[in-house]
DNA sequence: GACGTCAAGGGGCACC
DNA sequence: GGTGCCCCTTGACGTC
């Protein structure tokens, strides 16, 4: 909420002039009465004259009060006799006015150019305006709060867009995920339906394993892992919402093949880029996984891990 | 009469 | 202490 400092009060000035609002008054701008005729100048000359209502018309008043319609006017005097009208001048406050359209618009524009208000400046437009500087600073204080008001609302607003695109974008990430994961339990349930029909492999280049599924560590460290693990290892591939993920904080890059077989998860030549570690892993002694007898063999790369099945 | 808008009142705060 | 600003509220007024 940056005021906009950029002009001097001698463009204001001009602003005053080059304005033309009371050029194209027509008549009075405020209440008529007893009037008199005011010039409103300013540092760069005359910008135009109105009639003045001297508030001296209404006893015990000594403010001339130029500000208000003709309703004012009428209001204290009434139709004819008056005294008893001076009387509720005297003993009421005054009431509150809008200022009229003229008095609004002219602020505006004060507004647009500068939204805080130097004593200077609010002298001149009170004195331009026939406002008492009171009026002139409460009335920039309201705007300010005005302006503050529709800027909360236009920033509501492109939050609320923004939210709404995000959940749509969250929306359609849910329904990928969905769709990756009953793929891979699709292809989980094709292995292990696999595995039961007896698939042999060579016990020379996977292990028989009873436990289905073991997971060693190309580089020494060994660890197994059993069948029932197998859902833990399909829950780290469905997090991570696509086949070839990273796991992150090991740097781990997951990467799963059945050969043999048409599958989502077949290696292409632009993915053997990302397995470097099985490669390495074969070049040190652990095993092919190719399955030689039209079976099917499962590996998972992470930087040296291998799952297995027999 | 309900409701919205706007000028103005008043308290609290920061600054000099 | 004076001044100006922000914020909330009040009261007058216009519109439906």
């Amino acid at each position: 909420m940056a005021g906009r400092r950029h002009l001097e009060s001698s463009t204001m000035a001009v602003l005053l002039q080059n304005d033309g609002m009371y050029k194209n008054c027509s008549g009075p701008l405020f209440s008529t009465g007893a009037t008199t005729t005011t010039t409103a100048t300013t540092t760069n000359g005359i910008l135009g004259s109105w009639p003045l209502v001297s508030f001296e018309d209404c006893p015990g008043n000594n403010l001339t009060r130029p500000l208000f319609r003709q309703i004012e006017l009428e209001d204290i005097t009434g139709d004819g006799d008056g005294d008893g009208d001076f009387d509720d001048c005297l003993h009421h406050p005054e009431k509150k006015r809008r200022l009229t359209a003229d008095q609004a618009q002219f602020l505006e524009r004060s507004f647009e150019f500068e939204n805080k208000l130097e004593p200077e400046r609010k002298l001149q437009l009170a004195k331009a305006l026939g406002l008492k500087p009171r009026q002139v600073a409460i009335w920039f204080q309201n705007r300010r709060a005005r302006w503050k008001t529709k800027q909360l609302e236009r920033d509501f607003e492109a939050l609320k867009s923004s939210y709404d695109a995000l959940k749509l974008d969250h929306g359609c990430l849910l329904k990928d995920k969905e769709e990756l994961e009953a793929e891979v339990f699709s292809l989980t349930k094709r292995l292990v339906q696999r595995e039961k029909k007896g698939s042999e492999l060579q016990p020379h280049k996977l292990p028989n394993l009873d436990s289905g599924f073991e997971v060693k560590k190309s580089q020494g460290q060994a660890m197994a892992c059993k069948q029932e693990d197998i859902s833990a290892a399909n829950s780290t591939i469905l997090d991570s919402e696509s086949p070839h993920c990273n796991i992150d904080e090991g740097g781990y890059s997951m990467l799963m093949e059945l050969t043999g077989s048409s599958n989502a998860f077949e290696l292409d030549n632009s993915d053997r880029s990302q397995i470097g570690e099985v490669d390495d892993a074969n070049d040190c002694g652990l095993l092919s996984l190719e399955d030689d007898s039209g079976g099917y063999a499962v590996k998972v790369a992470e930087q040296g891990f291998w799952l297995w099945s027999n």
